[in-house]
DNA sequence: CGAACTGTTGAGGTGGTTCAATTCACGTGG
DNA sequence: CCACGTGAATTGAACCACCTCAACAGTTCG
């Protein structure tokens, strides 16, 4: 496998910011932590993080490392954004909360994403959560227009970056209005799984899948209960095994024709 | 009321393109319809289309008028896109169909809108389709990649249109995962008339609404049945009155109130 | 140990679907 | 002018996918 997958809970290296204090003091290290990231080609960060060494110097980017604890909201919807930021390691949700509760989820963020089609709006929509702990880096805004407007290739990454999110919630809207529960759930694995593998799902391998039921529950527009069930129904089929927060599945084609992925 | 709403039918004005054939012999045109155009502010396709005199002769758009008829697909998914178009006059929806049948309409395209968030795609996930007789003008992703590096205001305008698009499937999303039948319909209609009217609804005013019952289901994730009680329900509580495709809103905060929107 | 949270399982309820029949509007050809 | 066909909308009746409520087991953590 070229990516590796998500390791379990240790950080890489040493150099973990713990809290905003420090990030700040990080910001003028020379050795900042993207140069290191092993986030694969294609994505936004790394064309942003990568070959600045090249560039003049208006164009260097200020990074700014971050760590977010389990579950901690790391943006509130209608506030002003500021700044832009990757996810370097750990898993996060987008999502919607209405007034009365209810919740959805809207995206899973594993690194490498960066919430992108946003960078133009003073007020967002939605909210983004922790799932794990999570290591993040903050970009500003201007930086990254300034990069787009002097590099075709950054703004070809950008664009593809922005179609990729709209693909992905166009997915769930679909899946949300014309799909029955256990195609919703099963396609929700598939496409996390396939993410984290670089698309080369392994069947009987395990992949790290800190996401509660009720997490899934929120993605699929489900209750935890019926999740729980959907899940003991694959479980009982043979198709996946989920025990402390690694997953496995046992049978990749069976799951894969109950999503209608193949 | 600023924005004129949409005409019933007939075309604005003698110069519309009846195929592809006469298309591009417009295209050498001086005078074209995007001048005349009422689109307005902000809107993508007018920051391309005009300015153009002051700007250098490379960054002089193409612009492909065409037409389309009740129901054509304009663009089928998983074809090479080719050029980008903006909607010009008329309804359009952008759906995705399923191998089984089911289809989920992500949007619902009104003038002046572009599918903008795949400007560097190769191909699309989704489908269009004309609701009633169309008007749209073609532009070429060369150009408008080009403008955009050239022009921090274009890209500006462009970045808004991909959050914007992404605003709106997000919304939808949490309406099929979290919400009922009847804050579905009623948040489909308030969302339409809102953009319809330049965000200025007015109550007792008729508004041009071609949709059917099963696009609307389509883009609820409903069946046309239960739209049909829905909106029954509606025109029964005096909420509304739909009919030869005109809608008027009798009882504006009563419909608000039940979508949630205020 | 107890508190809090996650997941499991059962029983019953409901919002929306499915199937089917009927009406209505509209265009078309005789 | 009417007869006819077609597609949209309406309405009823039965059904089912998923929800709600509730009890309980397992795990983690202070």
């Amino acid at each position: 496998m070229s990516n590796r997958t998500f390791g379990a809970g240790a950080l890489r290296n040493g150099t973990a910011i713990k809290g905003d204090a420090v990030a700040v003091k990080q910001q003028r290290e020379p050795d900042l932590p993207c140069r290191r990231c092993g986030i694969g080609e294609g994505r936004l960060c790394r064309a942003l993080t990568r070959g600045v060494s090249q560039m003049s110097k208006e164009c260097q980017f200020r990074q700014i490392p971050c760590a977010a604890a389990e579950n901690e909201i790391i943006y509130s919807k209608n506030t002003p954004p500021g700044d832009i930021f990757a996810v370097c390691q750990g898993w996060a949700l987008r999502f919607v909360e209405l007034a009365d509760g209810r919740r959805q989820n809207l995206a899973v963020l594993l690194p490498g994403d960066i919430c992108v089609a946003t960078l133009f709006e003073d007020e967002l929509h939605f909210s983004v959560q922790a799932v794990t702990k999570l290591r993040i880096t903050r970009f500003a805004r201007a930086d990254l227009t300034r990069r787009i407007l002097s590099d075709a290739h950054t703004l070809e990454v950008y664009g593809k970056a922005c179609a990729a999110q709209l693909r992905d919630v166009d997915e769930r809207a679909v899946d949300l209005g014309r799909r029955s529960a256990e195609e919703r759930v099963s396609r929700l694995i598939l496409g996390i799984v396939d993410r984290l593998s670089g698309h080369r799902v392994l069947q009987n391998h395990p992949y790290a899948f800190p996401l509660l039921q009720r997490h899934i529950a929120d993605l699929t527009g489900l209750t935890p209960v019926h999740v729980s069930r959907v899940m003991s129904e694959f479980r009982n089929a043979g198709l996946l095994r989920l025990t402390k927060r690694s997953l496995m599945i046992t049978n990749l084609t069976g799951l894969e024709q109950i999503g209608r992925l193949n």
